[in-house]
DNA sequence: CGCAAAAAGTGAACGTCATTCACTTTACCG
DNA sequence: CGGTAAAGTGAATGACGTTCACTTTTTGCG
């Protein structure tokens, strides 16, 4: 739902529940808030305020979302979407199976963390109100499921295999790590002059290499 | 300053500026603030609830701290010193310069993250007031130095080699992320049964071992 | 077509919070 | 011993989150 991030103007019965006063209300307070999360950080977001840049009363936003939290919920679920489709569409720019579709991958997500880097902290720095949330869950789960099916082609293995998720893991950890440390700026001695894609191409060959003979893997 | 974590009730002029009415005030405000963060989440924090705890009023926290950033850049620097002096101990417990000195500085990370994820995730995800706080990035640094000297030492290298730094980063982006995910539970697939010390031991096989052939290493 | 019910939005209200200010109280130092 | 500066108080201010009683609009249906 909410597929496209930039809603129409006009008139538009985009769905039954979505255009009776306002005009798509919903959309419009998650790209505020979108917006809020990344120039402000992600605590320096407030409901009144981005009900303020939609037009609206500072009570209006609470007809579409019980909490503040679950608006955050829905930026925060809005952008897994939009990370998933880079992940995947990094991976379709390379032949099916090989390494650089996988480096393609994490390619993706640093540059997602990069690009918003107050929105990718949300996403992972999510608590307060998120546990139960099994949509989110179940995003998480897909991402994920985009480097294991990477890495699952690019070994020849099912993506159920243990070493496929072994590998599948060990790469995201890097990858995650990674990307937190740049837009920390928590290391300025090696990361700033890091070309990623060399990195991230090393890395891969380093985890998914050691197949064959397995001597320097894990485990 | 500040070492001691549980301050004395008694009336003890630790620091000349430390002890007129209260009795240490602003390390209590620290702990209260550090209790909450970790209860509550990094968002669930009032100075006016740390205030109540220890037993002030609302205004009381100001004459010690310029803001609510101050107060949170305070439990930050104070999780610091106790992260860089856990990683420390780690690598104490095993011979200098051993594959297992450098596992046991990634091992106290996680074991770190694992124990306070709140504060963990605030030393982390501070982006408020921190940018221009010099302290932080000097302990944030000292974290990293001591990666540097476990992989020196087994590597045989001096600290400034380039290579020791960009396999101490490799390592650190590895256990950042391994930390991450493991407490965000976004991963769910394989991180609940790994054994982190054969995880970590097993990655710094993989990331030093190559150091002879350098093969399987990035760029 | 016409109307009732539900959706969507408003404005005021309440309690909480962060922060400031004028003020008291207390410890220290010359 | 008296002054000064640190340490703490309490009230005030403005913003925020959330609720509530209310209006307005849309829609579904007889």
């Amino acid at each position: 739902m909410s597929n496209d991030p930039s809603a129409p103007l006009a008139t538009a019965a985009v769905t039954p529940k979505a255009a009776y006063h306002h005009g798509d209300l919903r959309a419009q307070l998650i790209a505020a808030v979108r917006e809020l999360v990344e120039t402000h950080g992600p605590d320096g977001f407030s409901v009144a305020e981005a009900a303020r840049r939609a037009g609206v009363s500072s009570a209006a936003p609470y007809k579409h979302f019980k909490d503040r939290h679950e608006i955050l919920r829905g930026v925060v679920s809005e952008a897994m979407d939009r990370l998933r489709a880079a992940m995947e569409e990094g991976a379709a720019h390379h032949p099916y199976g090989s390494l650089e579709a996988v480096a393609a991958v994490g390619l993706a997500y640093v540059a997602f963390a990069k690009t918003e880097p107050g929105v990718f902290r949300l996403v992972f720095g999510l608590t307060e109100g998120h546990e139960n949330a099994p949509d989110l869950l179940a995003k998480g789960e897909g991402c994920f499921g985009v480097v294991v099916q990477a890495v699952a082609a690019c070994l020849g293995l099912p993506p159920g295999d243990p070493d496929v998720q072994r590998r599948a893991y060990m790469l995201w950890s890097f990858v995650h790590g990674h990307s937190f440390l740049t837009i920390d700026m928590k290391h300025k001695v090696a990361s700033a002059e890091i070309n990623d894609w060399d990195y991230l191409m090393g890395i891969g060959r380093a985890i998914l290499a050691a197949s064959r003979d397995g001597a320097a893997l894990p485990r």
